[in-house]
DNA sequence: CAGGGATACGACTACCTGCG
DNA sequence: CGCAGGTAGTCGTATCCCTG
C-alpha cells in the first residue's frame, strides 16, 4: 500500500518536472488572453482587450497584425477600431477556422513587437493544443496523399499476418484465474482477443500525422456501433469535450462522426455506424486513424 | 530477474433519452 | 413502439513497478 503511494508520489513528481520544463523561460513579452466562446461574434473578429491597447500597442497603429499559430505559420489579420474597441477582423476568421476553436477554449497572445504576436492554445482543461491548425505544411502533407492515393483495396489482399501478441512476460490474469469467471462465460470468446491482431499492412503503415491502429471488434461493426479511442491518442490529440469529426477514406467520400468525451469512455459514436455500413468493415478489419487535422481523421482500412 | 500487487485501459453490457 | 444515440459501470487484460 505504501509502497503504491510512493510511486504515485513518484509520478507526480516527475508529471510536474516535465510541466514545469515546458514552460518558457522568464517570458517578458506583453501578453493578454481570450477564452473562446463559440458563437458568431466570436469567430468573425476577436477584440484586443483596451488596457493592453493602450499600454503595450503603438498609438498610431498599424492596420495589419500577424499572428504565428503554434505550428509556426502565420496568418495576416486585419485590424480595424469599431465602436471604440480595437479588432482583429479580416483574417482572424481564417485563423479561427485553421485551428478548430472550440468552446471555452483558451488563447494566450504574446506580443513579440511590430503587431507580431505569437498564439497558444489550450484546451480548457488547461493542456496545451499540440495538434493545432491546417497549416501549410499539413494542407501541403494532405495534397502529397492525395497525389500519392494509396490503393487500400491492394494493401488489403496482402497476406493478413497474425501478431502474436506476446506482450505478457508473466502469466496473464486470465491463465491465472479459474475459467469459471462468470462475467467471462457470459461473453463470447471472440469478442475479445482482438487485440494485436492488425494486419500486417495496418502494422507498416507510418504516417507524419498523429495516428492509432485498431483491429475491429464485434461492437466496432455491430451493436452498439461504438469505437474507443486510445486515451493515449486521446491525450495527445484529442480536446476533451464533445466534438463532430469528419472521416475520410481513400474514397472522395466523407462521413460525420461525433467524438464523445466522457471520464470513462472516449467513443466515436453518432455517425461511426454509417461510416462501418459504408465501408463494410467486419470484425477483424484494420484501421488506421490518422489525423490530418484537428476534426478530420482519415482513415485506412486493411480488410482482415 | 521473477513474482506479484496495483493500476490504467479496452471491451462490453445495461439502461436511459429522444425522435420518428 | 422501435431504433439510434449517449452514458455509466463492470470486468478482463496488459503493463508498470516494487520487493525479495
Amino acid at each position: 500500500m505504501q509502497s503504491s503511494l510512493q510511486s504515485k508520489k513518484k509520478k507526480m513528481k516527475k508529471s510536474s518536472r516535465d510541466m514545469e520544463s515546458n514552460l518558457p523561460e522568464h517570458d517578458n513579452r506583453p501578453c493578454f488572453y481570450k477564452i473562446i466562446q463559440v458563437n458568431h461574434k466570436a469567430s468573425n473578429s476577436l477584440i484586443i482587450p483596451p488596457h493592453f491597447v493602450t499600454t503595450h500597442l503603438p498609438k498610431r497603429m498599424p492596420s495589419e497584425a500577424v499572428l504565428k499559430g503554434p505550428s509556426g505559420d502565420c496568418w495576416n489579420i486585419t485590424v480595424c477600431q469599431q465602436k471604440g474597441n480595437t479588432i482583429m477582423q479580416h483574417g482572424w476568421q481564417q485563423f479561427y477556422q485553421d485551428h478548430s476553436l472550440g468552446d471555452n477554449e483558451f488563447l494566450l497572445f504574446r506580443h513579440n513587437g511590430n503587431m507580431c504576436f505569437d498564439v497558444q492554445i489550450f484546451y480548457k482543461s488547461g493542456c496545451e493544443r499540440k495538434i493545432v491548425s491546417i497549416t501549410r505544411t499539413h494542407r501541403d502533407s494532405i495534397v502529397e496523399i492525395k497525389e500519392e492515393e494509396i490503393d487500400f483495396s491492394k494493401i488489403g489482399e496482402t497476406e493478413p499476418q497474425v501478431q502474436t501478441s506476446g506482450k505478457g512476460k508473466r502469466k496473464s490474469t486470465a491463465e491465472k484465474n479459474s475459467p469459471s469467471s462468470s462475467r467471462k462465460q457470459s461473453r463470447p470468446p471472440a469478442a475479445r482477443k482482438s487485440k494485436g491482431n492488425l494486419s500486417k499492412a495496418a502494422e507498416d503503415f507510418t504516417s507524419k500525422f498523429p495516428h492509432f491502429k485498431h483491429c475491429l471488434t464485434r461492437a466496432n461493426v455491430e451493436k452498439p456501433f461504438l469505437l474507443a479511442i486510445p486515451c493515449s491518442f486521446v491525450k495527445a490529440n484529442l480536446p476533451q469535450a464533445r466534438r463532430e469529426f469528419t472521416f475520410s477514406t481513400s474514397k472522395q467520400k466523407s462521413w460525420k462522426v461525433t467524438y464523445i468525451y466522457s471520464e470513462i469512455n472516449k467513443v466515436f459514436s453518432k455517425g461511426w455506424r454509417g461510416f462501418a455500413i459504408d465501408n463494410k468493415l467486419k470484425m477483424g478489419d484494420s484501421c488506421v486513424f490518422e489525423l490530418v487535422a484537428p476534426q478530420k481523421m482519415r482513415v485506412h482500412i486493411f480488410p482482415h
